[in-house]
RNA sequence: GCUGGCGUGGCGCAAUUGGUAGCGCACCUGUCUUGUAAACAGGCGGUUGUCGGUUCGAGUCCGACCGUCAGCUCCA
């Protein structure tokens, strides 16, 4: 017989679980208290303080420092700290929100004047007084008026408090991480307010805030920690309001994970294309040009032919025709195709000619309809596919120009497919599986599809008939592909909906990279038609695709995919040759004349450098074989493989030679 | 576009409280060159992003512009 002033819980760890009995009053911290690994409790599915005292037949979970859980809630505690820290150091300066981020968490601030470095270091040892008095966290309920009350001085809160329950939790998780969820629910969620207190040692109150929780139970817990950086931002995003001080930082269950997660920022900034791009000497930018204009230089130049090579040949065999547009256009087009009234200020501003006004294009969609449009067109041409490099320029803003993979000139691997309505389904599916052959070949794996689809905004043409139809037939061929597929909502064309492949860069931030859209708007704008079996007139859909997406960005995401040390078949140089010594610089030439002949990119070192400094240049500039020759190999008619990673091999019969390395080229191969 | 940081020879860096710009690599020249990540010596090169201002004097201070970095907003 159970004792009346006992529960039972039932305990859930590591997919065990526990029945037991305790005491009415106990609490999380009774259960884990001596356990700094944890930090929460989950009951029932909901995250809970650990002083939180049970139910009888609650079903408890222990939440671990170290799970996406545990660490959200030690970043968003590390928030709270840091935003007493600011408060204290500048009394004028109001919350904002302050939610956990992917390895970290931000706290916005309405303050007088921007946060400086020298702030952040002294913010940072504050944070550090907080973090040794380990302020305990106490959960307060509150009404709406008592929150009003008590948060009379701070604006932003108030106003979240107004909008309580607009909130809609349940669509991100409690934290609403990886985008999507609004931040703000962190701070307050559909029902019940909450004010969390940081208590000193003497109970007293050293700050509060409105906050849904859950916390670690005091300062404490967290072990480290580090202001990254500061921003502006703007109140819950949006441009028309105002702009707060963003304060970034992070926070770690260790000193160690700290460390490991500083040094791998550091590796990653490591692979940066535009700093590679300055050592491999592949492409600049000169400010003489502009910003976001990129030239490429030889060795960059045979990247971007190998990938121009690649994907005109793979095209032509898909079955598109290769065509040519010009760069500018009479800005009646643009009118045409309706992106000058809903994108002018995306596009450069025009050029007065003759009395009339041309425009740079910023896409090359108009201009294929006209080729379409040029005479008549059966439905037996249908698909008909047309492609091309098209060069286009976009008036990027300049805060957002960022080396290859933001630009404003680019080259699009550009096509559209003209197809009845029949048809759509069967030539996005082609579209996907062409797109995803060419990723697997440049050896790109980690990436998703991104569904953009319209809003109810008024920045849309169409009836809500034709997006519909032409979203499932997107959404359908992209479900069956089997690919991680991720809803953007309101990211849609003006025109139509897209399909887009988005890839991680080596900071983490993804980039759009392929793209496939429906358009059913622009042959209408442009009294596209063929005709039917049956002899009437009937309009085409247009599928509007983009392989690499645009060469420059594919090519930074590329380099820093590799790091630089691209698979052969893409690698500037493939092969140097280093003779061992003056005088077998000839012996190689005679090699390395087979090898050119086999179409290999190889080049002897004949500077008047020594072996070993031509080795390392050749390291350095990450080619993929260096062939070393000396007496021995000479004699014997053989080279010496030196590769990447530092392993070599001697005496190798110079058909072997030329025959591993083509048959890599040929392969795709990396090495 | 917004907020903040930064801007010194091709690259990476230095220059005390404002006092007339240094180093390494690269480059050029010469001598050297036999086995897997830097031979030695000499030399060329910047008026410090641009323009304007303060000052007897500015790379060092101020302003504008350009570029760049981080974030925000945006991304047909």
């Amino acid at each position: 017989m159970r004792n009346v002033s006992s529960l039972s819980i039932t305990l859930v760890r590591d997919d065990a679980r526990e029945q037991r009995d305790v005491e009415t009053t106990t609490t999380g911290l009774d259960l884990f208290g001596t356990d700094r690994t944890v930090v929460a409790v989950r009951v029932g599915g909901e995250l809970r303080d650990l002083d939180r005292p049970f139910a009888d037949g609650d079903v408890v979970e222990p939440v671990l420092i170290d799970s996406p859980d545990g660490l959200a809630i030690l970043r968003h505690s590390a928030a709270h700290v840091a935003a007493q820290a600011v408060q204290a150091r500048h009394a004028d300066a109001k919350l904002g929100i302050g939610p956990p981020i992917v390895d970290g968490f931000y706290y916005d601030f309405d303050v007088a004047e921007p946060f400086t470095p020298d702030d952040l270091r002294e913010l940072e040892k504050a944070m550090q007084r907080i973090v040794k008095e380990r302020q305990r966290f106490r959960r307060r309920e509150v009404s709406d008026e008592e929150a009003r009350a008590e948060l009379a001085d701070e604006p932003y809160k108030l106003e979240l408090i107004a909008d309580k329950g607009s909130a809609t939790p349940e669509a991100t998780g409690p934290y609403g991480l990886e985008g999507g969820g609004d931040a703000a629910s962190v701070e307050v969620g559909a029902g019940q307010l909450t004010i969390y207190d940081n208590l000193k040692r003497d109970d007293s109150v050293a700050w509060r805030d409105l906050c849904r929780g859950p916390h670690v139970p005091h300062t404490g817990y967290i072990p480290a920690f580090a202001l990254t950086r500061n921003s502006a931002a703007y109140w819950r995003g949006d441009q028309a309001n105002a702009q707060l001080q963003r304060l970034y930082g992070t926070a770690w269950p260790s000193r160690e994970a700290l460390k490991a997660y500083q040094t791998r920022l550091e590796e990653a900034a490591k692979r940066d294309h535009r700093k590679l791009g300055v050592e491999l000497d592949l492409f600049s930018f000169p400010d003489e040009l502009g910003s976001g204009l990129p030239v490429f230089h030889p060795r960059g130049g045979v990247l971007k032919r190998e990938m121009e090579d690649y994907v005109r040949r793979r095209h032509i065999e898909e079955g598109f025709s290769y065509v040519g547009t010009p760069h500018i256009s009479k800005e009646g087009l643009f009118h045409t195709s309706g992106h000058l009234p809903y994108y002018a200020d995306g596009m450069f501003p025009p050029m007065d000619v003759e009395g009339g006004n041309y425009h740079l294009k910023a896409m090359n969609c108009p201009m294929h309809n006209l080729i379409f449009r040029s005479r008549g067109r059966s439905y037996r041409e249908l698909p008909l596919r047309l492609f091309e490099f098209g060069s286009v320029y976009r008036y990027e803003k300049s805060g957002v120009v960022h080396g290859l993979t933001r630009v404003r000139g680019m080259t699009q691997d550009d096509s559209h497919s003209y197809v009845t309505p029949e048809q759509a389904p069967g030539e996005i599916e082609h579209l996907l599986n062409f797109v995803t052959g060419l990723l697997r070949d440049f050896g790109l794996t980690d990436y998703y599809l991104e569904l953009s689809t319209r809003d109810d905004s008024d920045k849309f043409i169409g009836s809500d008939q034709e997006w519909a139809v032409a979203t499932q037939v997107l959404q359908d061929v992209a479900t069956r592909s089997g690919i991680e597929l991720v809803p953007d909502p309101g990211g849609a064309a003006y025109y139509g909906p897209k399909i887009s492949v988005q890839i991680r860069d080596a900071i983490g931030r993804s980039w759009q990279m392929s793209t496939i859209q429906y358009d059913f708007n622009q042959p209408a704008r442009f009294g596209l038609e063929y005709q039917a079996a049956d002899g009437t007139r009937q309009q085409p859909v247009m599928i509007h695709s983009a392989k690499f997406g645009s060469i420059e960005r594919f090519i930074g995401v590329l380099v820093e995919h590799y790091a630089g040390a691209f698979p052969p078949w893409l690698a500037p140089v493939q092969v140097v040759g280093i003779p061992v010594a003056d005088e077998f610089g000839d012996y190689l030439e005679e090699v390395f004349a087979g090898l050119r002949a086999a179409g290999v990119r190889a080049e002897v070192d004949h500077s008047d450098d020594r072996m070993q400094k031509k080795i390392r240049n050749a390291q350095k500039a990450k080619v993929p074989y260096q062939l070393i020759a000396g007496g021995d190999d000479r004699d014997a008619g053989a080279v010496s493989f030196r590769y990447r990673d530092g392993t070599q091999k001697n005496g190798v019969p110079v058909a072997d030679a030329v025959a591993e390395i083509t048959g890599a080229i040929a392969r795709r191969t990396q090495v």
